[in-house]
DNA sequence: CCATAATAGATGTATATACATCTATTGTGG
DNA sequence: CCACAATAGATGTATATACATCTATTATGG
């Protein structure tokens, strides 16, 4: 037994807060999605899209609180497994994005291994604390897109 | 005023919730941080060896629940702007960090652009759902560290 | 003491992320 | 209709992040 196991400092800054939890929570999601050949992040796009139906690349951005630019490259790599379709709409400076059948089975098949991840945690925070966490990141993400941004 | 102004969606996915947030709170601390020169990332690296004082790498990797690897380049960086000092432990795999001088000085410098963005958050939250989410959140890094994780 | 296992970082590689800037397209005032 | 402002993405660049693998060092069993 390793006797360095420091106490998790408590981090004062809000956004560092978040950042560790979100490292911590990435590997643990990453780790469940590995054999599905997902990480996380791609997960996220998937599950987004399988919600929002068809949606403009910026779109897709404001939904996930992201830069629009940041999705060129991440949708290339997922566009290079076919898991992405894409057209243009009638603006044709916009991309409409939806999940290609490819990406569709892809989703279905990492649900398990995504609902597993989600179940471990919840059973770990119990439903309260779930709820709250759930409702206040919310709450958090709301506030700071629409007053700090440009909306 | 643009009508496509969607509600933001709630993302099922709890680590997808936190990054989504992470990523707005990121924004948030950057913007108010960009006038000094540092980032939300490099704040917190100031902030982390302030508190901590010497500490080694993977050390500082596990207060920040990081891989210790990420830091060789983090820390690369932080160090061309002489902000860190390091000097080889007992142990000499070991890398011993603290700030150096002009870390300090840039630490301080930053400091109430820091404060200003937590007391603006802080405002919007009001205490309870500040001081619930930094409890929350510890909560979960120690969770997810100590038992998903090899501590 | 020595062979081997374990550990701390460094390096190679891939993705995630944002911002500044550029291009193509659309909206708007005259 | 046309000049010009605004918008949607694409591209260049820099940092953040993790994992696999490698090297140097330390710990350990015999």
């Amino acid at each position: 037994m390793n006797d360095t196991h420091h106490e998790l400092p408590i981090l004062p800054c809000m956004c560092a807060s978040f950042r560790r939890t979100s490292r911590a929570l990435t590997q643990l999601y990453d780790e469940a999605l590995r054999p599905v050949g997902l990480r996380a992040t791609q997960f996220t796009i998937l599950q987004a899209l399988s919600l929002a139906g068809e949606v403009s690349q910026g779109g897709l951005a404001q939904i996930l609180a992201m830069d629009s630019t940041t999705l060129t490259r991440t949708l290339r790599i997922m566009g290079r497994e076919g898991w992405i379709a894409e057209r243009r709409g009638g603006d044709r400076r916009e991309r409409l994005l939806r999940l290609a059948k490819a990406g569709r089975h892809q989703f279905n098949r990492a649900l398990p291994s995504w609902e597993k991840a989600q179940a471990q945690l919840g059973r770990q925070l119990g439903d309260k604390r779930w709820h709250a966490l759930m409702k206040l990141t919310n709450e958090v993400t709301t506030m700071v897109t629409t007053q700090g941004g440009l909306s």
